[in-house]
DNA sequence: TATGGTTTACCTCAACTGTAGTAATTTAGG
DNA sequence: CCTAAATTACTACAGTTGAGGTAAACCATA
């Protein structure tokens, strides 16, 4: 089995990488200007920051383009992302009510945007446990 | 006005910090023996811990039994989370909403869940938007 | 083919985190 | 008052993260 990469990204690193996701692939310099104008870091600091997450596994060179290097992601947004939300989780002792409660407790979740989501969940549930990248989810 | 104090708290400084707030004040040693002996660190390492939650302005010394310090919270659970959250919830872009669709997509979070807290969430709002600690929400 | 502009490869640096050792200090008891 | 045990104060160190400099390599074109 092809046992799915388990990576801790960085705040920055997940920057990177929604951006490499948007893109499917890209080079340094590509990466460096889809980043946000404001707080756009040297070009050298983007390469520093992707070649380590080449040696995380979490992207990969696919070819080149002049002599500039493409990169394309190893890993998988979902995938990304449960482990950053476990992680977090963690911090609540695992479980995502808590997180809930302070959520809304905070405003930063109000009764709409629950009600929105109940619904939209009620209707997909039933048999809809396939993620969207194909593979079973473990819940 | 006291401005409240906004303080970056690591994972295990979440866990000393959960530590003392339930225990009110504590020593080291208290505190040490608090932590789940799983992964319990040495002495001394709480001690840098807490010395370092000091000069943050998280903890400070209120007073000293035999010749053991014994240090209080100066930061309320609610703001560390909070601030634990926004960090967070940055990641996602700043809105609670795509963390939600992500709790439910990979199971973390369930219908019945979402249930409830809707039943709760529908009782309490109204004018419910103090906070426990009696500060107005900024929503 | 020579050269100027890109890109890469490699290196440094500082702050933060987790971990803990050691030496000095303090205190409680005999 | 002296000593053993606890605690503090100070220091060290490695790994991660964010930041970026510099020099060598490379490539396209004049």
């Amino acid at each position: 089995m092809v046992r799915e990469k388990n990576i801790r990204l960085s705040k920055f690193e997940v920057g990177l990488m929604d951006a490499l996701w948007k893109m499917g692939k890209a080079s340094i310099r590509e990466l460096q200007e889809q980043l946000p104008e404001k707080k756009r870091p040297a070009y050298t600091t983007v390469q520093t920051m992707v070649n380590r997450l080449e040696e995380k596994g979490a992207v990969r060179r696919v070819r080149k383009i002049g002599n500039a290097h493409i990169y394309e992601p190893m890993i998988t947004r979902r995938a990304a992302y449960r482990r950053l939300i476990d992680d977090f989780l963690d911090l609540f002792g695992g479980s995502a009510r808590p997180l809930m409660a302070h959520l809304l407790e905070t405003g930063k979740l109000t009764l709409e945007d629950v009600r929105t989501l109940e619904t939209t969940l009620a209707k997909t549930q039933g048999r809809g446990l396939l993620s969207h990248d194909g593979k079973q989810e473990d819940r």
